[in-house]
DNA sequence: GCCAACGTTGGC
DNA sequence: GCCAACGTTGGC
């Protein structure tokens, strides 16, 4: 199972809007970097939900239900979109500020490509992001 | 609101 | 195929 990072702004996207929802589709990505990670996507796997611009930080877990299929948005079949759906907020969202202090995460996508907005994130960088979350 | 980083576009 | 110009994103 793989870890991903996808971000949102929360005057577009909030998570508590994917909670409501209960499920939506991830699209409009037009990025070819983000796109090679939407299409590596497998269905269970799951997601860190980061707020950009407002907030900077990932407030809750999403998870992959269904892989990547043509984005509903376009009649470009080059473009695809994936369904996420709401795992659970964390108890302590995790800033961008706190990240960036924490050196086993400076290599993260996040603070290298700031700009990606569907990145891996690796087993370490899940488990320790998780701590400092106080789920663990 | 500013600006750095980065992706995309288009002229050559 | 290179590179300058431009647009967008996102942190500050």
């Amino acid at each position: 199972m793989a870890y991903w990072l996808i971000k949102s702004e929360p005057s577009v996207y909030p998570f508590d809007q994917l909670v409501k929802d209960k499920k939506t589709c991830w699209d409009g990505v037009r990025n070819y970097a983000a796109r090679i990670h939407l299409r590596a996507m497998k269905k269970g796997d799951e997601a860190f939900f980061y707020h950009s611009n407002e907030g900077m930080e990932i407030v809750g877990i999403a998870k992959i239900v269904k892989e990547a299929y043509q984005d509903p948005t376009t009649t470009d079949d080059a473009w695809v979109a994936v369904d996420v759906a709401p795992v659970r907020k964390l108890k302590n969202p995790v800033k961008h500020a706190s990240i960036k202090a924490e050196p086993s995460l400076a290599q993260m996508a996040l603070m290298r490509l700031s700009r990606l907005s569907v990145q891996p994130v690796t087993e370490v960088e899940w488990e320790k992001i998780l701590k400092m979350a106080g789920e663990k």
